[in-house]
DNA sequence: GATAACGAGG
DNA sequence: CCTCGTTATC
């Protein structure tokens, strides 16, 4: 039997909204701690991992571990059916292939419920090792998904500097090149408006611009986002979701001859 | 001569978007006593009705019974030139096969005025009874606008059942199913807000999602929207237009076998 | 032409 | 939070 209360229901709109574009099925796994789900997009490039922690939910009932198989899509759908301010509540009940998605509206006027088939997804889920990175930069998450919007319209792929000043996008297309540096700045009105950059050593990593941009779905969930860069192993963009967990969006780097012969 | 006077253009504005989706081609009826419009819809499955009162006129001139056949389009078309604060004015002169739509500006700066040949349009002008219904839910049309969009998401059809309680819109299709129950509620801040059932006897009826989102359109005319149901009678959706009249749509439920071979 | 996405205003 | 008006896209 699993029944998750959340009041702040906007926040599973918010989320599915993130991750639809990116992954089509994917298995969410409910435990004792929490809602989480981990999946790659369909092109096997990037990763999707989510974790809603048990303490964001109103009520966290969870009598033992369920991985249930949705399409994100279908759920999308449903919950596009929730209000902002709705309460949702997700139930399953054992023995059962389904899921119920119910929306309470604020004066309890309103209830809805949405039931759902599950399905069977084959789902490895890879262990995602602590990693020491190289640098890691905050910033407002509305300036970085400007900024890959941006490159996008000249380039198709992004580096990514990291020197202790700053953080420096650029890109190369037909038309023309373009470079865009934020410098590191502690001193605004709100911390959310900062650019913070803690760096071990200088990196210089290539993405490709597309999965970025599908990975700035997710910036209403978070005023700020984090991106981890180390060489050779993936970046890391994360979204945190207040008071709940997160969205971690992981890409690996384009190696230099890939970038040569594309 | 037909002259008639509306200070509030953006009311007649309203009413073509509300019924061009659904009608091509209509007669407007103009008499003593108002100016109306029947009409069935293209796929002969739907029938609309408008009324707009001679009282509810600034100047109300209509020297005897005119059938005035126009193309909804067009007739939109020019309305939308109009300004929402015009003052439309609608005039026809004896033995002219057109129609001329003047707006006048709030400050009179600005006058424009439409012609529009009018065409011969074959109607059966259907009696409609006024039936005893067995049941009447009064809501407020934006809820009722927002309930049909997100069962349209879901499946084609929406069952409607009303009991004492409540009414509850279900839907079912290929991804699952949803049911939306709204609770009797007079207890609101503002009565445009209430969602108030008048019973005789419980009843449940089927209706195609397509048409009762066409039916939507009118949102605009009123916070407040009434659905009239009876077995085996066409649903009567009802837009009240403030101190002119009316817009309402009819729709016969679809019976239990169509469901099953659509 | 209609819907979706976005931004501004109430 | 919702509504509107606009734009972009199909």
């Amino acid at each position: 039997m699993l029944e998750l209360r959340l009041v702040q229901g906007s926040l599973l709109k918010k989320v599915l909204e993130s991750i639809k574009e990116l992954v089509t099925d994917a298995n969410f796994d409910c435990s004792a701690t929490g809602f989480s789900l981990q999946a790659m997009d369909s092109s096997h490039v990037a990763l999707v991992a989510l974790l809603l922690r048990a303490e964001g939910f109103e009520h966290y009932r969870c009598d033992r571990n369920l991985s249930m198989g949705m399409n994100l899509n279908n759920v999308s759908k449903m919950l596009r059916c929730a209000g902002n301010d709705d309460i949702i509540t997700i139930k399953a009940d054992d023995g059962t292939d389904t899921v119920t998605f119910m929306f309470e509206s604020p004066n309890q006027d309103k209830i809805a419920d949405f039931e759902m088939k599950l399905m069977d997804i084959d789902s490895e889920h890879l262990g995602i090792p602590d990693a020491e990175y190289q640098a890691i930069v905050r910033m407002p998450s509305a300036e970085f998904a400007r900024i890959c919007k941006d490159l996008s319209s000249i380039g198709d792929t992004v580096i990514i500097s990291v020197t202790k000043e700053g953080v420096k996008f650029s890109t190369a297309g037909d038309i023309g090149t373009a470079n865009i540096v934020c410098r590191q700045n502690k001193t605004v009105d709100k911390p959310e408006q900062a650019t913070i950059i803690e760096m071990q050593e200088p990196v210089s990593l290539t993405f490709a611009l597309r999965y970025l941009n599908s990975f700035t779905k997710a910036t209403p969930l978070s005023e700020t986002v984090t991106i981890s860069l180390s060489s050779e192993l993936p970046v890391v963009v994360e979204y945190k979701i207040a008071e709940m967990g997160y969205v971690r969006f992981y890409l690996a780097p384009k190696i230099e001859d890939e970038e040569m012969n594309p």
